[in-house]
DNA sequence: AATGAATGAGATTTCATTCAT
DNA sequence: GATGAATGAAATCTCATTCAT
């Protein structure tokens, strides 16, 4: 329990701080620092820095998985679990002006090919055109579906990087308002068959 | 002469090792490498890591603003202008889909608030609104002509970060692609003022 | 019982793994873990790392002493005995050559004037020297029994070194029969009494 | 000339620690003390500790490879020579007494398939083979010379070991005597080309 | 007796920066 | 201006040992 508790905190801790700081600028030493525990017990957990660093990157992915699946239960026009979506980022706008995205911020300065913690990073972009790209096949869209959810997320990456160079949230609240704009205008080309039953397209 | 040579190498050594490795992954020794100066005589030319840096961000944003120029001279149309810059970023796509975007990459794990470095990097970025702004402009849209320009950056880094994280080139294609079709169908809602001579709007 | 055998394990594993890898780069985890015992656990059979060595290496002494007394026991001609035990070395050349010997590397790499463990090893020489000097003493050369007795496994050492050296079994092989060979080309100056009543040398 | 003097002096500082030490039991803190050069500058001339090691080896080897040089040159008839080369272990049997021998040391507790450093190390015994076989060749047992050679050497490993193991080095003195007077019964099967010109063999 | 967790000292290594010439 | 060498702080990691239960 308490044993469970310091892992855990470990894993936050270095969560929260690669996203504040990046991977190579956080040591472990301040990954400790910020868990409250001595460095030296930090191995009894994990037997590498990146060890860590993917025990907190899978955490992320499995928080992501977990908030994707919840707007799949509660919402169930998959158009409004889209943009339910979007809109979350537009409400942490604040958080990624400040330190930018924590998925996006690894996969930039990490390489692709050699390093497991950027494959392992790409899993959770990954895990969101799955489920984003389910979303607009339900719309329709099958054809287009993993490309109208990359440019989803393309846009919110985007808008990121934006947001924290010009230092100002409002640049994420007007990208995400243009993404759930163009979601809103995506004609559902099909019947689809909700939670509540079958409803028809407009 | 010989001096300078070795500073512009320094300096084209420093940007091309910082895009591909990122800033911190990439010492002063392997810059010094690559540009084929001793160690000891980087300090001679510059007195810090982040001087260089610097010095390096200062050189790509000068690039960048020649290259701008250079647009702004040799095409007389804003639209086309913009279109040619986007075209760009589908040219390198292969570059950035390893490496990232150099400014990207900088912005994405720097400290806004106190890296001097972040804040003369944000200054690309800031050039490059500036400039896509007054095409945005001349086309008629002073109202947004900002948020348009933020807009088009926006989806070229969030592509970049896509493409990365897929290791598909074709991402940037096709994000690029959707940009310059955004851009083609802008109303020109003005009369524009052509280098060639005055032309009347439809 | 079950605590025998779990200190048992732990010095198997020790004197197993002190062989293969050498007495530092063996870790107590390293052990713990090839004798299946917690770690914690290990402190409550032996205080330190040095104690379980020295228990380690008590029970090699014993097992060489046990199997010099069956030679004793089960062989009459003093001759024969040092045959047999030379031979021995013979027969476990592939591990010796891959390993060296779990003796002879621990005088090696140990400082006998300050550890502890040195001296416990060198009593394993010393059994066997004293037990071979018996022999030759039985063979009627009394003035020399000692050192023929270092002399005989000086030969076995050297071999060992040779034979890892140039990971070629055979070279054990070559110079245990070398020393075969000049154990019986020694005369026998002595009438011996062996176990079974008096006989007359050759 | 300062510089070659401190690379040396690491190399020498090194090699003794080895030697006296142990390989694993030496830090390079150490290490550095001796040679009294702080710590971060060891990385200066050397990448890695595993670096340092080979360089410590390394210069072993050139040294004996030097003292059978001048043996040859100096000695005419090889079995002088190897005689020559045997009495210099009784030479410095203190010396071995108390730490053993640099190379069979090594030998001992690094792995032969997987370790540089104990391949390194196995040359210097593959030297003085290749060495003292060419004595043996030129004394006319061309079929037995390596043989012969590699029994040599394993006389005085075993001969170190023992004489460590007894803190005694009078067991160096004697086993080296035991192989020099084997040397002088050596039959000489063939007319050897001396130096000076052509003689007979007894 | 047993055990998972905890701890701190020390090892190797990297690197921006400085020094001496 | 130029340069190889020097330096120390800090990072990652290992491990014998101890603690708490």
């Amino acid at each position: 329990m308490n044993t469970q508790n310091k892992k855990e905190r470990l894993i936050d801790s270095a969560a929260t701080l690669f996203h504040r700081n990046g991977l190579m600028a956080t040591s472990l030493a301040d990954i400790a620092k910020h868990a409250d525990i001595p460095i030296g017990n930090v191995y009894y957990y994990f037997k590498t820095k990146d060890d860590l660093a993917l025990a907190a990157m899978l955490k992320r992915r499995q928080q992501f998985a977990a908030a994707y699946s919840l707007l799949s239960e509660n919402i169930d026009d998959p158009r409004e679990r889209l943009i339910e979506a979007v809109n979350y980022y537009a409400k942490i706008r604040n958080d990624y002006t400040k330190f930018g995205c924590p998925v996006g911020k690894i996969i930039n300065d990490t390489d692709m090919e050699k390093d497991p913690i950027a494959q392992a990073t790409a899993l959770i972009f990954a895990d969101f055109v799955a489920w984003a790209g389910e979303q607009f096949k339900q719309l329709g869209h099958s054809q287009d579906a993993q490309k109208m959810a990359i440019s989803l997320m393309s846009g919110i990456q985007g808008a990121t990087i934006m947001a924290k160079s010009f230092s100002q949230p409002q640049i994420l609240a007007d990208e995400t308002l243009r993404l759930v704009e163009w979601l809103e205008g995506i004609p559902n080309k099909k019947i689809t068959l909700g939670k509540a039953g079958i409803r028809t397209s407009a």
